[in-house]
DNA sequence: GTGCGCTTGTGAATTCGATCACGAGTTCCG
DNA sequence: CGGAACTCGTGATCGAATTCACAAGCGCAC
């Protein structure tokens, strides 16, 4: 029952084996193997294995396990019950296409509200989804029971908007500019910068043609 | 010379220092510690130092680094000096906002052409992106010099899109499609999941909120 | 020039994750 | 019932990344 100390490792690919096995469910498999849920999850078939034993998953031995029942350990080992609620700030280009993105709320987190500094956009909806002044950020985090806050600010206002959210008493921020917020221990946040990841491709790129070499 | 092998995990953490040290001569610093760099890169003073020494590069004991010459150095290190031509494949909403994104013009990954299949949208442009048609695409890549794929075509489309880019030649992808893409092991593919990451987020918060225990 | 404070560079230790390899349980066939 | 084919669960091994801790180099003050 206590489910012991899952690694973060781990934690990262659930959400992959869950598609995969939601995908194998809608084909019709009633069961499946480590083997297939690596090759489908991209990963070998050991890891598979050793990951879905932390969640004291059992399989069958000889036979594999049933996706249904797997389904249903890895939706709970993540959460996915649970609806957590999500505002996103800052609306130029890539907060907009967040904002407006279908698949969150497929997947238990609705876009609920946005913030942005630009009086035009304040008080207007997006698709749904209201404006609001950063300095009612509080209110409607509260008003709308928000968990998780999604920054999608210019660099310049990045670490403002991550003290708001801290102070309107978020814990969890996915965000998205190219800069290094910081926050308290408690709050976990995850950056995703495209701009980081061009940088490593363009690194194993330059590394991969070599003649070229000096500037 | 032969810079050896850099880490993986530091390979990573070369664009945020970057960054930091630009900032950092910004602001007039001409020379710096691993402390304050750690500080702004959100790691600890060690692994900086440990990273830096990957590139051979070296500090002065006692003083610290030369905040140019390192810029100059991670720079190298990460081929900064070339260009890497872009191309989008698809321009839904998260493609559309990654073509005006004009973020990756500034650090050397122009968005030179964008596909997608809606023939209302080929031949037109966005933000002065020319669209083209898929069965252009290698037509499009040779002609422009592209270096890297953007995927973000909706999950259906995904590996279709990738199978088209390598065929084309590339050899560097960045996927945003909620899916585990296959290509041949000379291709480099990076995927960003958002809805990965935020049940990654999800599962955190369920983790510190434990009285509820079952469903 | 001597000593002190500061900061780097790096071997050593540790932690964490990936992979291997195999024992054990299951099914099915003859 | 016996054996072959299959597949899970997991201890053991391997390797990568992080962290520790300290010797060595530098600059300044006196």
């Amino acid at each position: 029952m206590a489910t012991a100390r899952i690694p973060e490792a781990t934690v990262a690919r659930l959400p992959v084996y869950l598609r995969s096995l939601t995908e194998l469910a809608a084909d019709g498999q009633a069961t499946t193997s480590s083997d297939i849920l690596a090759e489908r999850a991209g990963v070998n078939a050991a890891k598979v294995r050793k990951d879905l034993s932390y969640l004291g998953t059992h399989g069958t031995r000889g036979v594999g396990y049933d996706v249904r029942h797997l389904v249903f350990e890895v939706s709970r080992a993540l959460g996915v019950a649970n609806t957590w609620p999500v505002i996103v700030c800052g609306l130029g280009n890539l907060g907009r296409a967040l904002a407006n993105h279908t698949g969150f709320t497929e997947r238990g987190f609705p876009v609920v509200a946005a913030i942005d500094v630009d009086a035009e956009l304040v008080g207007t909806t997006i698709d749904g989804v209201a404006v609001h002044s950063p300095d009612k950020l509080a209110e409607v985090v509260a008003a709308e029971g928000v968990a998780i806050g999604v920054i999608a600010t210019p660099a310049a206002a990045a670490q403002e908007t991550a003290d708001l959210l801290v102070a309107a008493g978020i814990r969890s921020i996915l965000d998205f500019s190219p800069t290094v917020v910081s926050v308290p221990p408690d709050v976990e946040v995850r950056a995703v910068d495209l701009s980081t990841e061009l940088q490593i491709l363009g690194f194993h790129l330059q590394r991969d043609l070599p003649p070229e070499v000096n500037l």
